[in-house]
DNA sequence: AGGTTCATGTAACCCGTTACATGATTTC
DNA sequence: GAAATCATGTAACGGGTTACATGAACCT
């Protein structure tokens, strides 16, 4: 079933790591970088519960003598297709206005999940709405430009300017995966 | 009387500028950069009747003769004050971790309701904080990067960029305040 | 006269936040 | 034996999404 919230997937791909325990993923949240997912109990224990209940996991109790008790969840095979599914699918324009952290989420898991033949292809459809985008923001400056406060228009600068950051660190990365195709090809 | 989400903030902005109706902030979000917020009725209308009933905009029926009824709103001076309030505190080391948007769309509006001077303390305070982020992520990568797949590597890549991008920006921006600054001293 | 755009709203649902609660185990 | 940490949960609340509803004015 679709309606999975980014949280969910998150949830989903470090699963799919290796099982881990809702208090595991609360200090993975809490001590790494890893997206800006809140560690806090109250939506990671429902998140994994609903995951449960529509069968994307299930978790059993380990009672491992001395320790304490803890609650592993691993993906089932409908969860990690379901995973598949929504880190491959085709990025569209709104992707790139409206939803950078989800992409991002996607790719962070990509090799593991799908493979770097996904990775590149993702790589590509990203690079190409990223460019789409970035002339009609420039366009968009240059016409109300004038009629914004400087702080408007720095802002939207700001924007401008990550979405190059981005679209550079897609080729870079675009590089990198041809290069490991060939050295690979080469073996 | 705290307590707004980030759409309440952009509106209470954007009627700042002048006064508007729900549709004319559907149509600023729907047909603008500006920010990544929903152009839903359902998300606008709620949150200017919050606002109103928390007192922080009023608002009143228009009905010029053969034109569309349209309710105009505008902010109360405890509306100003609110807005200003939360445009000009202090960042924080999490605000410049979970919250580059709300940052964003607290500059946007800096000119207009806080003034040139407080546009360059909270581009100091910004690169402050994110000079003070970006050698934690760079550690962070060199000490787990070994052990992350190339995607999930690549990821944490591209934010460290984008966080290098935002430090470049502000600094850029601070000398563009400086000189108009200079400016604004000699005439 | 009929379709489109203007303009404002409501209701069900989902889910994250905040805060609280509980107990076991480790540490000093 | 007290405090901190481990570990899992629950409940109230706020607010965004989606979808539906309504009617007036404008266009052809």
């Amino acid at each position: 079933m679709q309606n999975d919230s980014l949280l969910g997937y998150a949830l989903l791909g470090l699963l799919q790591q290796e099982p881990r325990s809702g208090y595991d993923l609360r200090k993975i949240f809490a001590n790494s970088p890893m997206g800006t997912f809140s560690d806090s109990p109250g939506a990671i224990y429902p998140a994994l519960q609903r995951l449960e209940k529509r069968g994307l996991v299930r978790s059993r109790v380990h009672e491992s003598s001395g320790l304490r008790r803890r609650r592993l969840f691993r993906p089932t095979s409908s969860g990690k297709r379901a995973f598949k599914t929504w880190q491959t699918k085709p990025i569209i324009a709104n992707d790139v206005i409206h939803r950078v952290d989800e992409l991002m989420l996607r790719f962070s898991f990509m090799d593991e999940s799908a493979g770097a033949v996904h990775a590149a292809r993702f790589l590509k459809g990203l690079a190409k709405e990223v460019a789409a985008y970035i002339p009609s923001l420039r366009q968009f400056l240059k016409v109300q430009g004038a009629r914004m406060p400087l702080s408007g228009r720095l802002a939207l600068e700001s924007g401008i300017r990550s979405y190059e950051t981005l679209l550079g660190w897609t080729k870079s990365a675009l590089r990198i995966y041809a290069r490991r195709k060939k050295r690979g090809a080469r073996k």
